[in-house]
RNA sequence: GGCCCCAUGGUCUAGCGGUUAGGACGGCGCCCUCUCACGGCGUAAUCUCGGGUUCGAGUCCCGAUGGGGUCACCA
């Protein structure tokens, strides 16, 4: 049987590094047996999905060089593979699962399971306590039938032992008692991502599963939707996770996460690849340093190493000078130009810088801070914390409206400035002293163009970072 | 807290019963050199602990400890 496998993220937010670490395990693995990589977009979350992250992440993930055999852009004999187009499908599957009594309706509502949750706070099982898994199946027919809403939930088995082969554990056991009745249909008609991932690659021939390790503790219930569905399970292969320095699972918080802030801070993509193989991966004893082809060349899951990789900038950084410094002269510039020094990037700045400079030989000082990485403070520590304000608490505006940024998938000048108003509203602070700091933070000036056009051209991930880093910079003032 | 996973320098890792425990990033020192960078050389720093198994454990087993993940109508 020829290898199939996929990546399958979730449209829901910035194009994530993890995603790219996981896609090239992936991606290596299916080169290395002559089989198939396949992109799924799994947008059944439909509150958070949008089609700009979507988007996103097709761009990201192309700009880091994996490319895939089938997808939403390109399709394949598989499609759709957008889950969202493909809810026809989880719906008829399950209707079997309701039918066989491998799966039940549940007619509890949001407060009774936060309430059960609330009870069983503290107890060594906190699932689904099952009221509904008894209902007679006239009844719950009955019900159905007069609208009342329902969530359709596995009926695990609640005695033995539910056995996930992991490539690179071995067996791993989990007693049924511990396993969750889990919702496969919610309310809405949507699958969750248990039913749908299970559908979609029994349906798409995925032969090998490579994920995160954040899904061994669920991978016992897709065990059991394989049995009921009478299909044959994947293999099922979790890769360590990335970590922050403090070895919690990587996130925004602590780390920059976002592809595309690697591609605004200067990585070159073929850097981040070769960086990323060698989390919990190795190519030989003395060796860090090899291309896709090379990887890919000599892959094995058996030189995986299982502890979860501290995710270090700072090595990212030595290892993209290598391959920049391997580069002739005219490659580097070709690189610069498809970085900022090109007309793109240029053609946005002008508009911004002309009116403010006598002559051209002030440009490039006056604009500086539209191409340096992360910015230095200190100069600016005391016009940073305003009379009346704490190093504290401008700290604290600051990293709230990162958070409130995060959300911002609208980068223009209108909806920064909106945003930001909406922010200085909530925390109540005057709206220019709020764009004065937020000023500095972001250019490490205080006279520049007009703000929010000036954050619009830095970009979100570059925004997002200098905000960060200065607020965490005033953390430290004390 | 229940369950699951993991455990070699600060970090990424090599090691798959017998090694002076190797490489890389970072640190420090020296050399090269008009400066810086590159490069070269050197140096400090690791097998979490406790029991076994074995003639012999970083390597195998058990336990403890530590770290992580997960317990949603999110993926």
């Amino acid at each position: 049987m020829s290898v199939r496998v996929r990546i399958a993220p979730s449209p829901t937010g910035d194009p994530h590094v993890g995603t790219a670490y996981v896609a090239l395990f992936n991606y290596v693995f299916a080169k290395k047996h002559g089989g198939r990589f396949i992109l799924r977009i799994e947008d059944t979350d439909r509150a958070r999905s949008t089609a700009e992250s979507e988007a996103a992440i097709l761009r990201a993930l192309r700009w880091v060089g994996l490319s895939w055999d089938e997808g939403p852009d390109i399709g394949g004999p598989c499609g759709p593979y957008r889950q969202s187009e493909r809810g026809a499908m989880y719906k008829t599957e399950v209707a079997k699962l309701v039918e066989s009594g491998a799966a039940y309706r549940c007619f509890c509502t949001a407060e009774r399971l936060e309430r059960m949750r609330a009870a069983a706070k503290g107890k060594s099982f906190v699932g689904y306590d099952g009221l509904c898994r008894g209902l007679a199946r006239a009844e719950s027919e009955r019900r159905a039938a007069a609208g009342e809403a329902f969530v359709v939930r596995l009926a695990m088995p609640k005695t033995g032992q539910t056995v996930v082969a992991d490539r690179l554990r071995g067996e791993v056991r989990f007693d049924n008692t511990q396993i969750d009745d889990q919702i496969l249909l919610k309310s809405d008609g949507f699958p969750t991502y248990h039913l749908a991932n299970v559908v979609d690659d029994h349906r798409m021939g995925i032969t090998h599963v490579i994920r995160a390790e954040e899904w061994l503790t669920s991978t016992p219930k897709h065990v059991e939707l394989y049995r009921a569905f009478d299909w044959p399970a994947p293999e099922w292969i979790h890769l360590p996770l990335l970590r922050n320095a403090d070895k919690s699972k990587i996130a925004k918080r602590k780390n920059p996460v976002s592809l595309d802030y690697y591609r605004a801070a200067g990585f070159l993509p073929e850097a981040l690849l070769n960086y990323l193989g060698t989390m919990g991966w190795s190519i030989a004893g003395d060796r860090e340093k090899f291309t896709l082809a090379e990887m890919i060349e000599a892959f094995t899951f058996d030189r995986m190493s299982l502890g979860g990789p501290v995710f270090d900038l700072v090595k990212l950084a030595a290892m993209n000078a290598d391959y920049l410094r391997a580069l002739d002269d005219d490659d580097v510039v070709s690189r610069l130009r498809q970085w900022r020094l090109g007309d793109d990037y240029l053609r946005r700045l002008v508009p911004l810088v002309r009116q403010r400079v006598q002559r051209m030989d002030e440009f490039v000082p006056m604009t500086e801070y539209f191409f340096s990485g992360d910015l230095d403070y200190a100069a600016l520590a005391q016009d940073l914390v305003p009379g009346n304000r704490t190093a504290k608490d401008v700290a604290d505006c600051l990293l709230g409206l990162v958070e409130a940024l995060d959300g911002e998938r609208d980068f223009s000048p209108a909806a920064l400035e909106a945003a930001t108003r909406a922010f200085a509203e909530k925390v109540a602070w005057e709206a220019k002293e709020l764009f004065m700091v937020v000023r500095m933070a972001a250019t490490a000036r205080k006279a520049t163009p007009p703000l929010f056009e000036t954050l619009a051209v830095l970009g979100r991930d570059v925004v997002r970072r200098r905000l960060r880093l200065c607020g965490e910079y005033l953390k430290r003032l004390r």
